[in-house]
DNA sequence: CCACAGTATTAGCCAAGCCTAACTCTGAGT
DNA sequence: ACTCAGAGTTAGGCTTGGCTAATACTGTGG
């Protein structure tokens, strides 16, 4: 009997729930039952309730009025969903001629669907790609993930010239305006300003100079063009 | 207000209904609630209590105690599914290396899950197919259907040289087994001879000769090498 | 150290979809 | 015309996964 097999039969929500939770616990802090209700739009009785399936699916641990943490168990599966969704955007965005700012929405609903087969059709397809279309790192068939140290743009120095490496997904819209900005993973980019308390980062990025607000600054994540 | 409207929020429930009365009802033709069962593997009162929900919700009509019927409307939102299914099949089939007898399956689950605007994409990239790998007629995207004339190789005559259109993809393994004898959709092959009383059918293709059982002969369709 | 704001949980409800058991209808054969 | 097998439906129950309303806990400020 292993104990970090995972239940092959997942439901959808059981599978957004432990990516949820996967995702608000950066270092296996425990992740709040409000946030978790927050991230997927749903009542907190209703986290609750699940939780406590969960934790009697040995998928997670609960202490009462304190939080969550994934068990080892629950880990995998939730790798397993983020690695199903990562690399069906990467080959969305490959083959079939998505966006991504669009792309988000449709792995959400395929990564329910698609079997273990098709994620490693995929990931041959594509060569094995280590991130995603945002930058963010596709963790491997076996649970492995290497997430690259990056700091936000806002944090970034004047005069230090640097790589974007990762783009918050999560909102369309910004997605569309950094495309259009041609700030996208790769692009190397020189900060030639930055305003204090909030203000706005100016950048200089093949030639063209664009004034980023702080908030936007926030989820662009850079690092030097040599670290890897 | 579109009396053919399809109500945009189906469960895979009601699309697995709709696509099994569909395909039970050729030419119209009442669907009884048995065999709505059998091909969906549920119990009677199962799909009793469904096909009033979705009579309710104008995708049938039921007469109780003889049938049920799709409307327009049930109709269409069955060739939706019948379209992505199969466009899925031909999809995987051509670009991730899925052999004819495993795409089922996974077409089975994904055609759930994919949006319509990624169907067009496949659809795109396959050059818009009219048969999936089966030889299945793919419904056009406004509903349009064109199932070509067939006969089963059970009751081609001797003598007579035609084309493998169409083969049952039910039966994984009947698909492996046809695909070992080379005997797959666009195959020209010649009737040697037909044994009466659910004798064997023997064919002479691509220079190999091949004695087929009455119930395979049954379920492989051919026609004339020109019509279409 | 106590009150109270905010967070979490429990209680109780609902719809979708499935089930089995029990009842009802239909039509074929006598 | 009647019976009776088989098909179909109704009754009643279960699980999943939501919800709102009510209750309980926690920790911070006075």
């Amino acid at each position: 009997m292993n104990a970090t097999a995972v239940p092959d039969t997942l439901t959808r929500s059981v599978e957004d729930y432990l990516k949820a939770i996967y995702r608000l616990s950066p270092e296996g802090r425990p992740a709040a039952t409000s946030e978790i209700a927050r991230l997927l739009d749903l009542s907190a009785p209703s986290v609750s309730g699940m939780v406590k399936r969960l934790s009697e699916l040995g998928l997670l641990e609960h202490i009462p009025y304190k939080g969550v943490q994934l068990t080892e168990t629950g880990r995998r599966a939730a790798l397993r969903m983020v690695r199903r969704h990562r690399l069906i955007e990467a080959y969305l965005v490959q083959f079939l001629g998505y966006s991504w700012d669009t792309v988000h929405a449709e792995a959400e609903r395929l990564e329910h669907a698609v079997s273990d087969t098709l994620v490693e059709r995929m990931a041959a397809a594509l060569g094995h790609p280590v991130v995603d279309p945002h930058g963010d790192p596709i963790p491997g068939a076996d649970g492995s993930i290497h997430e690259a140290a990056c700091t936000p743009l806002a944090e970034a120095d004047i005069g230090q010239t640097v790589e974007i490496r990762r783009v918050d997904e999560s909102e369309p819209e910004r997605l569309r305006y950094l495309a259009l900005l041609g700030l996208v993973p790769g692009v190397v980019l020189t900060v030639l300003d930055r305003q204090p308390f909030g203000g706005p980062v100016t950048v200089e990025a093949a030639g063209e100079r664009h004034s980023i607000g702080a908030e936007l600054a926030q989820v662009v994540l850079v690092a030097a063009g040599d670290e890897r």
